[in-house]
DNA sequence: CTACTATCTCTAGTAACTAGAGATACAAGG
DNA sequence: CCTTGTATCTCTAGTTACTAGAGATAGTAG
């Protein structure tokens, strides 16, 4: 093992990453195959910890596997412009707000079932009606 | 098939649930197996209806199979005071805000890779050296 | 040399469904 | 009554992004 030559768990630590996962990475093709030792060891070099770091980073942000690998497959090639990965986390800044928005929505009706609640016996519980409720008249907005 | 008997076709439309996500809450014990017809067809009642109606709000406020699990249970013995329902609305609205707290974060961050990422190659990239970068050096917040 | 930890491969499990194959049932039109 | 077409049946396997465990070998520290 070389200066530059590092295990898996070394690279586990480095990255944040589990073992397993980066295991995982390998296998589903995010992640090269790396060297083996004489026993069979992986062994990693810098450029695979800059891609994991990258891949981590990526998935922190909540991109999914396809984005990620198109991403991966765009720094590949990098004489094209940009537009591409642009696109890509512009889609995603679009999931982003929808999911926000319904999460939004989720926590206004929560918070009102939790208050509207007193100290009731559930057969007269209102987050029970409320769940119950298939007409949804009670939600505030109409996101669900 | 009486009045009050329908079949899973029906009790999907109603409900908005997809047919084959009907069997499947049967199969992880949701919901309970309905009567048959004679051709071997689920024949459901009104109980099943409103069940479902039930699951499926909760699926639509984010609970999770186990949380359902817990608040039909509870349902079901209706003599208790309603303090577990609360306690189970209530973890999941700290989870929901903190998925928001986490989303918020990251929308910052999306919007602003974005906007510093003119009309260049991907070579020079700031969106892709962003999510290169392992030092997470540009990250306003700490959340990830 | 002996422990102990790290790593190896492989399988299977998780949540919450979705998709498909191949077979049967039912409902409506001619 | 027969045909056609849709609905339903069971079963298996695929999805995403991992995680957990078994049983075997490798490497390391004392």
């Amino acid at each position: 093992m070389t200066d530059v030559e590092f295990t898996i768990g070394h690279l586990a630590k480095t990255t944040g990453c589990k073992v397993p996962t980066i295991r995982y990475y390998e296998q589903i093709g995010l992640l090269p195959t790396p060297q083996r030792s004489t026993g069979n060891h992986r062994l990693y070099g810098p450029e695979h910890l800059n891609r994991l770091a990258f891949i981590r980073h990526c998935r922190q942000l909540g991109f999914s596997q396809s984005a990620i690998r198109e991403l991966l497959e765009l720094t590949d090639n990098p004489d094209q412009p940009c537009d591409a990965v642009t696109r890509i986390a512009s889609a995603h800044l679009e999931q982003v707000n929808k999911r926000m928005a319904r999460l939004m929505a989720l926590k206004a009706e929560l918070e009102r079932m939790i208050e509207s609640c007193g100290d009731r016996k559930i057969s007269n519980c209102r987050i029970v009606e409320t769940l119950a409720d298939q007409t949804h008249e009670h939600c505030i907005s109409d996101r669900h």
